[in-house]
RNA sequence: GGGGGGAUGACAGAGAGGCUAUGUGGCGGACUGCAGAUCCGCACACUCGGGUUCAAAUCCCGAUCCCCCCUCCA
């Protein structure tokens, strides 16, 4: 039963994604037809963003815009874990509260993904707005007999009675114990079983429950609110791949042992960021935060390289590639400034039919099928996997496409041109890409007034072949971010990218 | 020790039995007063060794090398 390329690729297929679960690429098929609910694990808000969350959170963005492309009505909820041993620890280190400490790195980094371009999900949800969920939730699993309450308060998952525990990570307690780097406590059970609630120390932060003063674990925390925020069981989990184990693989034991229905039915995790070849950390000083990324980088470019690997693949991040990446967006920038300005005054809303209808020249047929191509084509890469790097390409193929259109001289009916410039940017965009304003005039009246009156000055010299009032006039404008370009029809300027 | 992912042209990076992406960069040409953009063309690939097949970068076996996780981490 061999299948072609073109079959794998069938768009009829639907979406397929690789499920760390099962680690095969199987059908997308959501629990209640056409609605998806996803869940994300968001930051721990001890310390600035940095360019591995971006990387992950650009992903999910991605994967969200497609399938809500592809129709589906998407609920996405990310969690903001603000009560954890690190933003403890960074608090103590900074002399602030830990309140105070979360809240500040809260809205750094949430601003600072935001402003990196990436569309906030339907729902952020806090630990510290969930604690009587989670209470709520860890009472439920002692209930069920799978969880125990210490000496001292704290509440531990027993591992042993969880059938199937491990399967995500795809590990048995027993290997787990024979890695023989988990320290045993005198508290546990079993060195493998991992606190829901752990009792405060003097002058932690804590609050009340019905083992005494406390804070939740640090799994607990997802199982509960996206129970709560989207119910049991709900279509994607997400997250970095340095979560599945312990972290997701816990999230599933609590789940179920609570609720005693599957958790989450597909599993996704992003593959990790090097830096210049090198894994990202403070110690060996790579480290890089989206905010200093944002003094150096435009932030389309560094989407569109994230973009440009696929979302499970580790990803060297390196000046060189954002460089590379930037070169490349530029051109489909071009292209996209080009096709703005022939739908300009197209009122009419955008119609396949309609374009059909006026495909009647050589060159208008071409260009419905170059539009045609590239939406099957984009589809099915999508399709697969959420495959951005075949998606890109496909970008890339129409617009030379559409170049070619462009500098054809046939008429071509607007409603052709409607058409193709709605596949593109809307293309573009579910790779969050095109999410700025068109940096061309038309915003501007009096500045294009004004290169235009310079481009005539300039043409004039021009024809007295004073070169050099000329040039000067091109590098002084180069200077100040402006582009001249000579065409055959005459000059043209446009904001440098 | 256990689990997992890789090795594709100068570089980045898809593809997964026959179609040999795409981009950046390089070279040559067209267009230009020059530049840019654009177009046309060229060069440069599938880690190694076996096997399966009419056909292998793609499947199988073996080797080498790299990376990640098993501890906080997106």
């Amino acid at each position: 039963m061999a299948e072609s390329r073109t079959e794998k690729l069938d768009p009829s297929r639907g979406v397929r994604i690789t499920d760390s679960l099962t680690n095969e690429k199987v059908p997308f098929v959501p629990l209640e037809p056409g609605r998806v609910r996803m869940y994300v694990c968001g930051l721990t808000v001890y310390d600035d963003a940095h360019i591995g969350h971006a990387r992950t959170y650009v992903s999910f963005d991605v994967i969200r815009r497609y399938l809500e492309y592809k129709g589906f009505d998407v609920r996405y909820v990310q969690n903001i874990t603000d009560v954890e041993d690190k933003i403890i620890k960074a608090a103590e280190k900074a002399g602030v509260s830990h309140l105070e400490h979360s809240r500040k790195y809260t809205q750094r980094a949430l601003g600072d993904l935001a402003r990196i371009g990436i569309r906030d999900p339907d729902a952020f949800c806090k630990v510290t707005d969930h604690m009587d969920d989670i209470v709520a939730l860890i009472e439920e699993i002692i209930e069920n007999g799978l969880a125990y309450v210490s000496d001292s308060g704290s509440v531990y998952f027993d591992v042993a009675k969880k059938e199937g525990y491990g399967k995500l990570s795809n590990r048995s307690v027993k290997e787990m114990l024979a890695g023989a780097r988990v320290e045993p406590d005198p508290e546990k059970r079993n060195p493998a079983d991992f606190a829901l609630w752990k009792a405060a120390k003097p002058d932690e932060p804590h609050w009340e429950s019905p083992w005494g003063k406390g804070r939740p674990g640090w799994h607990i925390e997802c199982s509960a609110m996206s129970e709560r925020l989207l119910g049991q069981p709900f279509d994607l989990h997400g997250g970095g791949r340095d979560l599945i184990f312990p972290h997701h693989e816990n999230e599933i034991a609590q789940s179920e042992a609570a609720k005693g229905t599957d958790f989450a039915k597909y599993w996704l995790h992003t593959g990790f960021l090097n830096v210049e070849g090198e894994k990202m950390s403070k110690s060996l000083g790579n480290f890089i935060t989206v905010r200093e990324l944002l003094e150096r980088h435009a932030a389309d470019a560094v989407r569109y390289f994230y973009v440009l690997t696929h979302w499970r693949s580790p990803i060297d991040f390196s000046e060189k590639g954002i460089t590379e990446a930037a070169a490349a967006l530029e051109r489909l920038t071009r292209t996209r400034e080009e096709l703005d300005k022939r739908v300009s005054g197209h009122e009419q809303p955008v119609d396949r039919y309609l374009a059909v209808a006026n495909a009647a020249s050589d060159a208008e047929k071409r260009l419905f099928e170059a539009t045609e191509r590239f939406l099957s084509v984009f589809t099915a890469a999508m399709d697969d996997d959420f495959n951005t790097p075949e998606a890109v390409a496909a970008l890339h193929a129409f617009a030379g496409d559409l170049r070619k259109a462009l500098s054809d001289n046939g008429h071509v009916h607007k409603a052709l041109w409607a058409y193709a410039h709605d596949a593109f940017i809307r293309a573009g965009r579910v790779l969050t890409l095109f999410q700025d304003a068109p940096a061309e005039a038309a915003g501007d009246k009096t500045l294009d007034a004004v290169m235009q009156a310079l481009l005539k000055i300039r043409q004039e010299a021009r024809e007295r072949k004073d070169w050099a009032t000329s040039d000067a006039i091109r590098d002084r404008l180069a200077e100040v971010g402006i582009e001249v370009q000579d065409e055959k029809t005459g000059a043209t300027w446009r904001r440098a990218s």
